[in-house]
DNA sequence: ATATATTTATCGAAAAACAATAAGAAATTC
DNA sequence: GAATTTCTTATTGTTTTTCGATAAATATAT
């Protein structure tokens, strides 16, 4: 049970870099990096959305509820 | 330009009242209150998961990127 | 290989969540 | 319309986390 940011599919989506992105919304590259990863715990509101404005998009397009990573025995056991 | 919280739509939705859902999610009904509300600047995906997982939703049906209130001035000026 | 882009890591500072609590306002029930 | 429950607002303090700044490591072209 994860929410996972999925900024990589919009940005592809967008063609447009992550150092290109970073510097459109105002925050770092190293920052920017942490969020594209599922590195981070929390964003505020103000982050979420330049990304929207930038990106074109809605916070749904950038951020997934996943219930379930299904684990292995439940293919193989 | 702005992120809104729309909690009260999955509520009325789900006919879960602002007290059980704190208790569920586990945080004070003063804290939700504030997310509800529109108070809140930012957001911990331990949070926004907690809420999804119980209102059985999607981060995109809890928040929304309003590009702009259109100004009375663009309506009458 | 060289240059460019991205990721990872560390440090410090500022911001904000959140708990706990209390008090006020608003619904609701009787 | 009074009592009760529920919700909102406010305050204080603690903890968490973003985020900037920076540097180093890694990856990706060219």
């Amino acid at each position: 049970m994860e929410i996972l940011v999925n900024l990589d599919v919009m940005m592809a989506k967008r063609k447009i870099s992550a150092g290109e992105l970073a510097e459109r919304i105002g925050i770092t590259p190293a920052n920017l990096s942490i969020l594209k990863n599922n590195k981070a715990k929390a964003i505020r509101f103000s982050t979420l959305m330049a990304l929207c404005d930038v990106l074109a998009c809605q916070p749904g397009d950038l951020l997934e509820f996943r219930a379930d990573t299904p684990k292995e025995e439940e293919y193989h056991g």
